[in-house]
DNA sequence: ACCCAGGCGCATG
DNA sequence: CATGCGCATGGG
């Protein structure tokens, strides 16, 4: 398997997928000021294991409560958050996790994702891992679309991708250095693969035989 | 009525 | 290391 090769097919069955920055916009339409960095950062842990319409209710939600912002969000009670980002799913668990985020931003990094983008690369994932409520996927998601670093992004669907071609691995890691080892190092590529991959994922539920197809022949 | 979604933390062997 | 479980909503 290519994972090059895989990503021309899958752009040019998919095409361009723009995923962030999407820039949500509050749906009467007024113009709200907001750091689009913090809203992929917030989207990124909201859509952990909920399907991303749920999450973008939510981000209205925070858009039209003036909640889009690391200060408003550590100033709020956890309730009013839970109650604002309900349709994105475990509430109770995402509200901590926000408020854990932006305690944090604002403690190190002014409350600035572009200030927290100075770190290198394996240094800013590490400290994202330190933090309780983000992951690998997320922290690898926020690298990649927030910060615009050079990280891969797995997630389930990479990985029943990659079962496609009978290619398994017991650790994150693993996947990870399998996509990174053989890709040149382009931010916008690990964006827009990614996101493809994705679609794909999407495709495989509901046309299982067209997502295969399209795979086959591939090695 | 069931199944799943752009996971994660924590408790166990 | 590797399973298992709770978390929770909304759409197919």
């Amino acid at each position: 398997m290519n994972s090059l090769n895989i990503y021309h097919i899958l752009y040019s069955r998919f095409g361009p997928q723009y995923w962030w920055p999407s820039c949500a916009k509050a749906s009467d339409g007024t113009a709200h000021n907001f750091d689009a960095r913090f809203e992929i950062a917030i989207g990124a842990i909201l859509t952990q294991n909920t399907a991303w319409t749920n999450v973008e209710k939510a981000l209205y939600c925070l858009i039209e409560h003036n909640l889009l912002d690391p200060r408003a969000i550590l100033k709020t009670t956890p309730s009013k958050l839970a109650q604002c980002i309900r349709s994105s799913g475990y509430y109770t668990q995402k509200s901590k996790k926000l408020k854990i985020f932006s305690a944090w931003l604002i403690k190190n990094y002014s409350g600035d994702l572009l200030q927290f983008k100075k770190q290198p690369l394996k240094a800013a994932r590490k400290e994202l891992l330190s933090l309780w409520g983000i992951g690998e996927e997320t922290a690898d998601s926020i690298l990649l679309y927030a910060l615009e670093k050079q990280s891969f992004v797995i997630d389930a669907y990479t990985r029943r991708l990659c079962e496609q071609f009978n290619i398994t691995f017991k650790t994150y890691e693993k996947y990870k250095n399998f996509f990174e080892s053989q890709l040149p190092r382009s931010v916008k590529l690990y964006n827009e693969y990614h996101a493809l991959i994705v679609a794909w994922g999407k495709l495989l539920r509901i046309n299982p035989r067209e997502a295969r197809t399209l795979l086959s022949n591939q090695k």
